[in-house]
DNA sequence: CCAATTCTTTAGGTGGGCCTAAACCACCAC
DNA sequence: GTGGTGGTTTAGGCCCACCTAAAGAATTGG
């Protein structure tokens, strides 16, 4: 199976289970995608046929061992590339996400494994997001979401997704990212959002941001002490 | 005008004229383009169409303003990106074509200009074709064919056509690469053909190079001294 | 100056990846 | 248990960039 197209189904697919335990549905990766759902269940005959994922009609996707396996180059492209875009070119972490999108279909394997040398084989990207070794281990990111996380903790940000490029700015702006130490403040009136503040700047209101279920999911952290 | 494809037929438009003072036939762009001459009728049709270049029914192919610009813009990002896989990235000046050739396409605006910072704007890449500018002037290389040149001379090759893969390899083998002084040896027998050798090593037969015409004419030189 | 060769264009077709509209299935609620 | 209501799939098209086969133009040589 060759194409751009197809990498990106692959890499959605997969990404999904990175975030959420169930498989994800065609109307979902549509969703991501930004197509159609006909899109998705053409695309779907095809990857299927060529062994890279299973699908009962009208069911939930998965993919195969050999569908993660690519899926997880695709990845590792990606997250090598941005890796290499803040560390050497100078981009924020916040804004590498679409030049990764594409180069990661586009550069060579050598190209890449060059990448790789010189930043001395990352295990993490600048998202906090494990980046897959050649052979396709994925190394462990041990945290949790800050969805699920106690009011007042003193925390680590290890990952946040890149999926909401509004919400990196918002944190960016606010000098929250991976490996910053924060506190959680209380919620402030509606209980279903959480609100956190970079753990250095506690006194006065600070630059506190507030975040909605979804984007509080979209982070996880790591317990500090 | 978008698309990878159309910027593939400016370019290789445009790079015809840096060796060939005539315009180029459209059986002669389907050659190097590695497509059937009807691909070329249709493309070269939204290319008129769009500007970019004027063709009479049956005649040859000439670019426009706007289609030389273009073209050079795509040229610039070939000849950045082969530069920096050379200076950067640990590959040989003869290995760079094919990765080039496919993140010409690819890479974005900002990061061709960082590339472009961190080189210091070079002027010329590791095959010494001239880079054009971000605003299309282009850089005059004075040189002249290897074809044109007088025997037993001492020169510097000052640029190598990167079209023919073998030949690079066979001149980096000889270790004659753009930079090197070279003598001109006088034709083995043939006298269509030109042999070179690098000027320092002219104790024994040593590594000379024999080249057919259509390879003495992808060799610019400098005369020496 | 006509004919043969060569180059170019037209005609018609393919596959990839997308779309809309409409049919279809599955599940939930009543 | 039946009727909605979503989610999914089929049907039918579109655009891009390519192809082969065949027709048409230009140039060359006899």
């Amino acid at each position: 199976m060759k194409g751009i197209a197809a990498e990106d189904y692959l890499k959605t697919i997969y990404q999904h289970t990175e975030w959420q335990p169930d498989a994800i549905t065609p109307s979902a990766l549509a969703a991501k995608l930004g197509v159609a759902p006909p899109s998705v269940t053409e695309m779907v005959k095809k990857l299927a046929a060529a062994g890279l994922l299973t699908h009962v009609p009208y069911g939930p996707l998965r993919l195969t061992e050999s569908g993660r396996l690519q899926a997880a180059a695709v990845l590792r492209r990606h997250r090598l590339v941005e890796t290499w875009l803040v560390t050497e070119m100078g981009y924020g972490w916040h804004e590498v996400h679409d030049e990764a999108e594409i180069l990661e279909h586009t550069i060579s394997d050598r190209l890449l494994e060059r990448i790789a040398e010189r930043l001395d084989h990352p295990t993490a990207d600048p998202h906090g997001d494990p980046i897959p070794a050649a052979d396709g281990q994925v190394p462990a990111t041990p945290a949790r979401p800050l969805s699920e996380a106690a009011g007042d903790e003193v925390s680590e940000i290890v990952r946040i997704s890149d999926r909401d490029p509004l919400l990196l700015v918002r944190l960016a702006d606010a000098g929250i990212r991976p490996g910053t130490a924060i506190r959680i403040l209380p919620p402030p009136a509606d209980p279903s959002a959480v609100a956190i503040a970079p753990a250095g700047s506690s006194r006065g209101p600070g630059p506190a941001v507030t975040l909605d279920p979804a984007s509080a999911a979209a982070i996880w952290i790591k317990k500090l002490g």
